[in-house]
DNA sequence: ACATTCGATGACAGCGCTGTCGTCAGGCGC
DNA sequence: GCGCCTGACGACAGCGCTGTCATCGAATGT
């Protein structure tokens, strides 16, 4: 059987090739039994549009670009971050019919702009969805802007005004968590940076600092310590900050790999979590209940950003009212295993507790 | 700049067409002064052809899916397996010049066949690279094979006579993982089994058994614990195998996931990894390096599989010669600190430690 | 010298759709 | 009754390529 054309279908159900045209794209302006008797055409042939032919008449290519920074270039990749944006942006365009293209690069490669170009020249997609860090990346920006082609950007640096983004609001829940550790007794509540490129990862020092001040807590600098994102960073911290006397009681870092980090440096220490140190990350990435002690964490609502991202994109492409409310898509504490009252202090009291909603660790569930 | 098209290059170069296609698509029988002209005018225009023409000319595609079981659909996604899936499918693909769909699907629904068959007439992709578990489940194979499109299996259950597969040697690197903690000191090894229904991982079982009996141990079924592949599974058959008198001074896990459950229980009940207990996976997933201790396990090439496979599967779509090798890519030990002598028994000399290459630690490389 | 082959090129007909515009019947207002 | 609008279609011209076949000069064979 060689597949069933437009022509096809038309002859059989005794209309016009536009008419089907009509009926399978679900255009208005088609009578109801005409509507029937060539979608019964259609479902005896098995119709399928040919996609080639309807992107070459359309002047469409009905897709979409995922550009992200790949994994799988550093030396211990952590993907969980790529899976969750894939897994939205892939039911968005499910829902929209438009296919995805995955396109991992390196950000910080000197040829980026061009080989964006490239892609968009090559692959001709009708959109591009932009994920930290190459969001705020201007240079990217920049080259996907000259080519004049619709994208969203997902977590960018600023909000730049007039595009397309989606947000997350990782400095309130940052001094939200931060306030959460100070409420556990912590006083020496250090934190790890995370790569200063990567904005919104930097955004998340603001929310430590606004915690801190909203707690009563002095800021200290040598409470604080820079990593790169990468689970090695964080160990480098901790290597920093757990030996000598004054040894912070909680460390909070700026993402969950480098948590992993100073987990990993604790437990070759043998100190213990939460006994003796408590330990908080950003992210929840699947690494974080995948350890032992399961990260205390907040919760990036990636896999919903991803996806609001690409629909709001999509939708933008068709009809091409630009609609440009900078999406805010919010985070959560999620409580696990790493965090617990300080060691020393007074025992906390089930009701002086803060009330963030606990819940039972998800990898440990029967 | 409306984009410039073949025939903008044609009336620039004064040849025809046609000729222009030679030159892009690097066809025989053209003049070398000729393709230089046109090569020219190419480079002047920035003309890039495009896609939906091509495709619908030449009645392909020019995709292929990449068809494997979503990780998100789990409660503690592990997602390694997937990103190293797609980066070597991506890399063949690159180099061909396809594009990438990928088609994250729950191989255990009731609705798949038809979900892949959808796939198929939806998006007519020329090929197909299906990844297990999906690859050795027949009812999706067969949905493939009758809709006619040429697909490749990344490790099925069975090699299929006439498919085109990619497999590695899993049997044979098990089986040597317990000749290797046999050669530790090692007496009393566990297995925990995976999910039967992922055959390739069934097929790490029977490794295990030919370990033993080469390394001249017996097999003891109270030393197995069936697992379903996930960290859930591993803690609880390590809540199994460990309490008791008669405990195993090594757990050699199916998969790198329940190796992780296997440490988070140990670690919970302070059993010392590797003093006390050694623990071996299979997969050399990045979670194997982000947990402490660092995962002795066997690195399964699952990109260079992915690759070969990618490449394997578009070369036969090209020229439609089926040069049918089942290709092998071996997989390989990688040692690293959760395995070690055998507790209690003599010390072993370092000249009679195995001789398994010995890696340092990636993930604490300074 | 003439037929034959072959390499290099062009003319042309689609591939299977969508967009535009034209047509035509019927409903409406006055 | 007439003009006018509107809803429901169809005719038709591409979209930008590739495949097929024709063409034509030059090289080759005898």
């Amino acid at each position: 059987m060689g597949k069933a054309t437009i022509n096809d279908v038309a002859k059989l159900a005794g209309v016009s090739i536009k008419t089907v045209s009509r009926v399978v794209n679900r255009e208005a302006n088609v009578r109801e039994s005409t509507r029937k008797i060539v979608d019964d055409a259609v479902a005896e042939l098995q119709y399928s549009p040919n996609q080639s032919a309807r992107k070459l008449a359309s002047r469409r290519s009905y897709q979409i670009a995922l550009l992200y920074d790949d994994p799988s270039r550093y030396e211990v990749p952590s993907s969980g971050y790529v899976i969750k944006l894939q897994q939205g942006l892939l039911k968005a365009c499910k829902q929209e019919k438009y296919d995805l293209l995955i396109h991992p690069c390196n950000y910080q490669s000197k040829g980026i702009a061009d080989e964006v170009s490239d892609l968009i020249d090559h692959s001709r997609v009708d959109g591009i969805a932009v994920a930290p860090p190459l969001s705020n990346v201007p240079a990217i920006i920049e080259a996907i802007e000259a080519k004049g082609t619709p994208f969203v950007q997902i977590s960018p640096g600023e909000q730049d005004k007039g595009r397309l983004t989606v947000v997350t609001n990782d400095r309130e829940v940052c001094a939200e968590m931060t306030r959460y550790l100070a409420s556990l007794g912590h006083e020496r509540i250090a934190f790890i940076t995370g790569d200063p490129t990567h904005e919104a990862v930097a955004r998340r020092f603001l929310g430590y600092k606004d915690g801190l001040q909203q707690s009563g807590l002095p800021f200290r600098k040598t409470l604080v310590c820079n990593g790169n994102n990468s689970i090695r960073s964080g160990e480098l911290c901790a290597e920093k900050l757990l030996p000598g006397k004054n040894r912070p009681t909680a460390i909070f870092a700026a993402n969950d790999d480098m948590a992993a980090g100073v987990i990993r440096v604790a437990q070759r220490m043998s100190i213990d979590i939460p006994g003796q140190l408590s330990v908080a990350g950003f992210d929840n990435i699947p690494l974080s209940q995948q350890i032992y002690p399961a990260l205390t964490t907040v919760n990036q609502p990636l896999a919903s950003m991803a996806e609001r991202a690409a629909s709001l994109l999509i939708r933008n492409l068709k009809k091409d009212s630009r609609d440009v409310d900078p999406l805010l898509v919010p985070g959560n504490i999620e409580v696990r295993e790493s965090t617990g009252p300080a060691p020393g202090g007074a025992e906390l009291t089930e009701k002086t507790l803060p009330s963030v909603p606990r819940r039972a660790r998800s990898g440990t569930r029967p």
